[in-house]
DNA sequence: CTTAATACCTAAGAAAATTATGCATTAAGA
DNA sequence: TCTTAATGCATAATTTTCTTAGGTATTAAG
């Protein structure tokens, strides 16, 4: 007897996520005072039932670019033999993370205005 | 005696557009039939009151991967001494519209939701 | 004992935008 | 008339950033 399970793939496709990020991780840590990298990706994960999925390829190099900005600053944390890397939002990174939501906020209001123009029909309704 | 212009920047970060930006040359043609290029960066700049702004540069080679991706067809018009190129979309290309449209009002909904639930503080009002 | 999960990282390549051009026509203003 | 601004196309070099694909190591679970 074997079990099969069906995906259907909810995920957006990347290209959104490529404007948002930062944003992202930014809120993300203005919210939570201080995370690691893997923690930020499964909390984005569990938030938004896999649909906005980080890659670490993108997530590490992003903090790191971050950091050197003077946005965020570390701190090493043993966890038995592991180290954990926290990172933790600066004063300009605090400010960062507000404007950059307010902008997101402002842009999507925007877009989706100019979408609803262009398109009088009725909207679909998305499986979730 | 000179006159002085002070301008606020209202425009969005650029990165925001990044993701987007094939969102919405699809959806504008979904909407007007035919457009050509300039005419689609002089739509978007009055239509979100100067805070989207396309470049040439990154509008142009979009439209020639879209044509090439085939889902925009190419018409060329003469006024006068000048040449404008007409885009129009395909089928596949107003099936590419909706579903990018869909795509992105789902996904600033749940982005929306994220840094919703990062910061509960007032919402800054914006400018205009 | 092996696999999955946790946890960090980087390098090569691709994709797409920015910046800075270039050319030409036409309208408007000094 | 002469010059500038607007219209209209385009591309090339550079930069930025993501994807893909690895690598290392620890710990938990089966």
């Amino acid at each position: 007897m074997h079990k099969i399970q069906m995906y259907i793939c909810l995920m957006y496709s990347s290209e959104l996520i490529k404007g948002t990020l930062k944003t992202l991780v930014l809120n993300l840590l203005a919210k939570h005072d201080r995370m690691y990298g893997y923690e930020i990706t499964q909390h984005v994960k569990e938030r938004t039932e896999e649909k906005i999925q980080l890659t670490e390829g993108a997530l590490y190099p992003l903090l790191h670019r971050l950091e050197a900005d003077g946005l965020l600053t570390t701190e090493k944390v043993s966890i038995g033999k592991r180290v954990r890397k926290y990172y933790k939002l600066t004063k300009t990174g605090k400010q960062a993370a507000t404007t950059l939501s307010d902008e997101f906020r402002q842009f999507s209001k925007t877009m989706n205005k100019l979408l609803d123009t262009f398109q009088s029909k009725p909207q679909l309704q998305w499986l979730n």
